[in-house]
DNA sequence: GCTCGTTTCAAACGACCGTTTGAATGATAC
DNA sequence: GTATCATTCAAACGGTCGTTTGAAACGAGC
């Protein structure tokens, strides 16, 4: 079996896949047994390694069906506003809406799994797992670089480090958003319109544009603050 | 090794923690045997069951040793701004001061231990586990109706339930700064001023309180927006 | 000396893990 | 029908999991 494999297949790789993504998201990679898997697909247990030969490519596998998309959305979108821009630096909102906007739509669609996808995207940020962040890494390798050097364009005046920083916050906030586990129960009482993506990007969207757009440390802050506590 | 010096016992619960908390940190909960636990406490097996009764109790114990005190830290922080202002409602800054503030200071004590707990705590917001999500929620409930209230005075203006979104992305924007796992080597080649977390709370707090003050989705944006891409 | 309660220890327990096996099944082409 | 191939299936594999056990070691009081 090499080339020829990937051919024909009914629809059991992609009843496994669909149960793996649902089943990571409500309990983990580790939690989330091949038994399980294979008894919500309704196939049988052998039929994992026999499609994917390991529990770790099907991981990888359940990321891939969906993040090269993803990726390659997220570049469309930018390269999209480059051209239009004719080669003059783009505005954050531009950057923040090509990656975080593309995001947001895609986590928007409950219909066809991008929903559960981007939850168990979210979570997956924060995954300890060596092989999971290694993965995730070399599918970004492409994306990452261009987007910074696009907010390097854009922020002129802000140190690139401080860019990357703030980068990496708005790619929390966004994760955290969608996961969505609310562990502390902030909005517990407003699950209702929790339901609603348009609703998330409507409200995250501004968020990420005022962080990403604060002032810095070292600025004024118009002397409000009267406990410097240790006079940066 | 150095049996021959451990020979006394300095507290076995402790170790059993410190090499519990360090782990959780570097697998997750799942990933983590108690062999290993107690390999590295150097302790017997049957000591985590002795002493704790179980994992699950180990785990919440871990957390107790740490959140009860951290959360005391955000509320008398919270109280000691509340009794300055004199019954005023208090500043955002103040808010997010006394919450995210006293976090990242416990981050950044790398000796005892704070900065692996924090980092574990941010990762577990995310956790699937239905227990670790009802402990945290417990161990909080004192905590967050308080900072919702001083949220909603300090910005009258805003939305109560925009206000709840927007503390929980700098939940996420904080959680993923701290956990730090950078799965999209963002700032890999700055890793070095990393390690600083003063540095950190300096890059954090502005961000936060820019996007906690960002202006509403529907609010004008100075007409910087030339595309409105839905019409709010 | 001995007792008693606490803590440590090596060993084992049953359960479940991811994976493998070899036979049964199904579809296709001759 | 027969041969060929991919796929499914029940059953089992060796390991590792969290937990339990009963005995050994320890320390304080007498």
């Amino acid at each position: 079996m090499s080339l020829t494999e990937a051919k024909q297949n009914p629809d059991t790789r992609e009843r496994i896949l669909d149960a793996a993504e649902a089943l990571f998201v409500e309990h983990g990679f580790e939690a989330t047994t091949m038994r399980l898997i294979t008894g919500r697909a309704g196939v049988n247990l052998a039929a994992i390694n026999y499609h994917f030969g390991s529990k770790e490519a099907l991981i990888q596998d359940v990321f891939r069906r969906r993040l090269t998309w993803l990726n390659e959305a997220r570049l469309s979108a930018l390269e999209r506003f480059e051209k239009e821009a004719r080669g003059a630096p783009l505005k954050p909102h531009q950057i923040v809406e090509a990656f975080f906007g593309v995001s947001l739509r895609m986590a928007a669609d409950t219909e066809h799994g991008g929903h559960t996808f981007m939850r168990l995207l979210g979570r997956t940020y924060t995954e300890p797992s060596a092989f999971v962040r290694q993965f995730l890494a070399d599918e970004y390798a492409a994306v990452v670089p261009r987007f910074k050097q696009a907010l390097f364009r854009a922020l002129p005046d802000v140190p690139p480090e401080e860019i990357l920083w703030r980068f990496h916050f708005m790619l929390g906030a966004m994760s955290y958003a969608i996961a969505g586990t609310d562990a502390l129960q902030l909005v517990a009482e407003h699950e209702l319109d929790e339901k609603d993506p348009e609703a998330l990007s409507r409200r995250l969207m501004p968020f990420l544009l005022g962080g990403l757009r604060a002032p810095l440390a070292g600025q004024a802050v118009k002397a409000k603050e009267k406990t410097p506590r240790k006079a940066a």
